[in-house]
This record gives C-alpha cells, structure tokens and sequence, in this order.
DNA sequence: CTGAAAGCGCTTACAG
DNA sequence: CTGAAAGCGCTTACAG
C-alpha cells in the first residue's frame, strides 16, 4: 500500500488517520491509491497499538431458557437506543444476550474487547446480577439499566415521576378505587419507585394506596393474570390499576377479559414501558414511556464516564402514552 | 505475567490456549499466575496474529427515520436467535442497526473486525439492499435473511409451506371467500412464496385465489388497515384472510374490529411471523411461525461457509402457531 | 511535512 | 516440553 502510493507507511497512516500534518496533495494521493487497492486500516491493529477499542459491550440478561422472542420487548428497544446512541458517539456494540450461569461473560476490558459493560434485561435474574456486581466492585467500567444495587453506576427512567401522573390520570378520570400491581421489595428496584409515586398521587387526592403483589419469579404475563385471579376471587372492589410493567399489564388485560370486566369502562388501566404490542389491544393500553434516546445516550455516555453524566442527570423522563384502557378525564 | 510464573511468554501463550504440548504441572502454575495477577489474554492481539476475528457482524436494515421500538419485532427475535447461535459456535457479534445511506457500513471484513456480515431486516430499503448486494459481489462473506437477489446467499422460511398450511387451515374451518393480503411484485421476495403456497392450496380445494396487494411503502400496520379498508369499501366479499405478515395482521385486525367486522366468527385470519404481540389481540392471532433456532444456526453456519450449510438446507422450517383467530377445523 | 524505528500483546515456526 | 525470535498491521515519539 505504501509503496503503491510512493510514501512510507507512516505517511500512509497519518494520511488517513487526518492528521494535520500532512500536505493535501499528499492525502489526495494516498486515498486515491488506498481506493485503487480497496486497501482500509485494520481496526484491530490500530486500536491494539492506541489502546483502545471503539467497542462498547451491550449484554442483555434473560432469564433462564427464555427464547429471543420470549424477551421483554422493551429490552429491544432499549438495545436498539443504546447502539444507535453508541454508533453516534463512534464505537461498535458486542451483544450478547446471557441467562444460565455458564453463559456469563463479562471480562470484556479484560480481554481488550470492549472499553465497558452496558448491562439491562430482566433483574430476576440473581446470578447474573451479582457476577456483574462483582466486576463492577473490581473497578470495571460498568452501568446498569435500573440496577438492583444502589452502589453501581445506573441509569433509569423516573420511575416516582411516572407512577405520579399514571395515578393523576386514573384519578381525573374518576376511578375511585385504584389499586398498583407490582412489587416493593423485588431486586426490580424501579418498581418500588413507580408505587411511591402511584403512592404520592392517591395520597394528594385523599385516598389509600391498595397494593396487589405481582410474583416476580413467574413470567410476566402469567404475573398479571394472578394478581387479577387472587383479587377477583377475594373479592376486591377495584375500578382502577396502575400496573408496573405493560408486559404484565398485558397479561392482565387477558385476565379481565376473560372475566368480563370491561376495560376502560369498568375498570381503567395505565402500564408501564410503551411496548408496541399495547397498541393492538383492545382497547389499545394507555401506558407510560421513558425517551428512548435519551435512555441510550445516557448509558452510553455514563460507561465512557463521560462529564455532565453525574448521578442526578441519570434519570430518563418519561411522558404518558394516552391510548385507550383509560376513558376521558371528568 | 511470564515472570510471576516463571516461564516464557511462549509458555504462557501455549498454556493459555489448551496446547497439548505442555506439562499439566506446568499449565497449572501458568493458570495459577494468571488469576492471581488477573491477566486476561487480549483478545485483538492474538487475533491480529491470528489472522482471524472470531467476531460476526450483524446488521439489522430499519426503514429511515424508524426508532427502535418501531423496528418489526420480528427481527429482535431473528437477531438475538443469530447472536445465541454465533455465541455457541464461539463467536462475538457485533451489533448495528442501519437505516439511512450515510449510516451504511458493511466493510468489517475488510477492517479486521469481523469474519462475515448478516443481514437482517427490511427489504424497502433499497439503498442498504444495493448497498450489501455489491458488497457481496465483491466477494465478501455476507448471508442474508430473505434477500430479494436471488445470487446472494440466503436463508429464508419455508414460506411457500407456511402459506400452504395457513390456508389449509382455514379451509378446513370452512371458511370460503379466502383472501391474501400480501405482494407479489414486492422487493419482499418471501412474499410472493408464501402467496404461492396461498395458491397451491386455494388450486387443491378447487378455490379462485384473490389477492389484496398491500402498500409495502406505508408502514406495516397501515398496510394491514388500508388494505382491509380498500375490499370493504370496494364491497369485496371474503371470510379469511392469510396475511403475508402478523404486523400487517395487527393492522387488519384494528381496522376490523373498528368496522364491525368479528374475528373469527365472520372472518378468519392466519398471519405469518408468531409474534408475540399476537397473544394480546381479541381474538389472540393464529400465525406461522419459523423455527428461530434453525434459523439463527443456519444463518450463521452459512456466512461461516460450513459444510452441509448448502442451497437446498437453507430453508428454515414453519410450524402452524394456533391461537385463537381461526374457529375450530369443521 | 515526511521517514525510520520501536512497540502495542499476542502466536508460531524454528531450535534445542 | 520449553525458549528466543520474528511478525501480525498498525501508530507515534523521535529525527530531520
């Protein structure tokens, strides 16, 4: 290649690398002559010589024996933003999508594959949890999507926020008896603060917070059917739910249903997340949603340590999806 | 690291990477000097040396201008199939998602940082499509899911099967006015197969095939709604309906519902893709769904240039998902 | 502004 | 079975 262009190899390299000493004549030669040859620098070698990788590993956590299109679809879109956000700031994104214990892989600085480690999937997933712990505690640049551990570096929605308006909006509509269905002492840290905030809106109107447990350790839809099941059959008058997560929601839309509870006639419902597949519901599930770029972008730029990344800014707004499982506002 | 075990760097090396002509006494102490130091060998040193990249990019082609959480859900389920398969044949992948021209790049074999392309995703958009069909041309390692060029390599659904037993079932229902919803003409080259499979089995049961071409311009569920909103208000006459894709399907069940129109009393619908949003609709969407597994291993094993990974095997086998949208066999 | 030389951290013939 | 040396393809002080 250098000798095709008639200059030594480090011309050839500062040539495309835009060094600015360097002549135009000079550059305009080499980049005809790396065209000629269909000649590209080998990213490898230049970055095992800088240091660096330009790579950002996304690991999404599953759980066990969960298939690719058994997945949260909310992890996707979350994937999706951070590699678009990561594309934008320069560096390629290793996926890889971890559940069983054996699977799990980390020791991607180690290894000089990766500058960092962008964690999100499902936080039921203990195992996986604590080895990204520890790795995070061994000094890696690591950062989680709504960690379970208020130690590491996180990124989340504003959960309080959201539970908030969820609530507001349930309670201008006139649903008197809302009830949230979630968990407060999950490893889903996120779900505590979206109850303190359905929690603070029934407060400010007067009205008990009422609580329905989802059992975590189910998958999510079958979560959102019990709870249905167990307070239909004690009997709980209920006209309204705030329901952590769509996917559970979900579930829970097909529970009523099946009993012939009408959604949002008797009973309004606000999710969690924006999933796509709460629009072809009947009727469709008014949601709340987290900006999806800023999502990415955030996570990003906290595992480059970016300045202006600093903890308070880690919160991601969210905005309310009106659709249909809540009727007009009184 | 060489010195803290004492031996040579070579030594580490061989024993690192499970030499045989190594003492186990020896290995063990390597081993053993390796953890306590916390020394990872780097992965881009001793695959510069190598010569290889143990590294498969994908890229997923979106429409410009989509976000994430738009993206067909289909290809989330495709790509994590495709990263699980690369993982169990030991290698990285390197993820992207690509919409507009500008952000095109496919060049990872030729940068060292990547053995071989997949493509996944979206055949509306030309532009990328030209883009890796010249890429491949020129002789690169890159597999496409359901590319609309028949010289490139491919691996796609058993499509024409699918339409086959999709119509069959709703023969058997009784249904009698079938209509497809879907293209032949498209760029969507698995479209026109799973019309013909549509075709094969309306010919076998002595039934005219009708066609409702969709805008594949428009968005996937707009498609599905004008497309239902164009026979009803041209008064056409159908039944059932075999839709090319479930996000069309998602559409043409909205505006189905929204006309009055009760599925699967007076219509029958079997869509193409087993979603999972699928599961939530009223009535829950009957649907064909390829083997992901098959698929993910195929792709992979195909841009590896395996043996066996030959023309005629890369079909991916359908299976009939029943839910609810098709009332049952008469 | 450009070149010759060193070196990033490995692996692999080549000797012994 | 192990070591010394070369070299993978770059970038970057160091000279000029």
């Amino acid at each position: 290649m250098a000798e095709h262009a008639g200059v030594s190899q480090s011309t050839v390299s500062r040539a495309l690398a835009n060094s600015t000493s360097i002549t135009e004549a000079t550059r305009a030669r080499v980049i005809k002559s790396a065209e000629a040859l269909g000649y590209m620098v080998d990213t490898r070698a230049a970055q095992l010589r800088q240091g660096r990788t330009g790579t950002l590993a996304v690991v999404v956590i599953c759980r066990a024996g969960e298939a690719a299109s058994d997945i949260n679809p909310f992890y996707f879109s979350l994937l999706g933003s951070v590699c678009a956000a990561a594309s934008g700031m320069g560096y390629q994104t290793l996926v890889s999508f971890q559940a069983t214990p054996d699977q799990l892989f980390g020791k991607y600085e180690e290894s000089g594959q990766a500058d960092g480690v962008i964690v999100i999937g499902t936080t039921a997933n203990d195992a996986a949890w604590q080895y990204y712990r520890d790795l995070s505690l061994d000094g890696r640049a690591v950062v989680f999507w709504g960690s379970p551990f208020d130690e590491l570096e996180w990124v989340r929605s504003d959960n309080y926020e959201g539970g908030l308006i969820a609530t507001q909006r349930l309670i201008a509509a006139g649903y008197r008896n809302i009830v949230h269905l979630g968990a407060v002492d999950s490893p889903q840290r996120q779900f505590r603060e979206r109850y303190e905030g359905y929690q603070a809106a029934m407060a400010a109107a007067g009205r008990p917070a009422s609580l329905q447990e989802v059992d975590y350790e189910a998958d999510r839809e079958t979560q959102g059917r019990s709870a249905i099941a167990a307070m239909v059959e004690r009997g709980d008058i209920f006209d309204g739910l705030f329901i952590a997560c769509d996917s559970i929601a979900l579930g829970a839309m097909d529970e009523l249903r099946e009993r012939g509870i009408a959604v949002p006639q008797q009973c309004g419902i606000v999710g969690f997340d924006g999933i796509r597949a709460g629009i072809h519901t009947s009727p469709p599930l008014t949601s709340i949603e987290p900006d999806f770029e800023v999502a990415g972008a955030l996570l990003v730029a906290t595992v480059l340590g970016e300045e202006g990344a600093q903890m308070a800014e880690r919160r991601v707004p969210v905005r309310l999806l009106e659709r249909g499982s809540v009727r007009s506002a009184e």
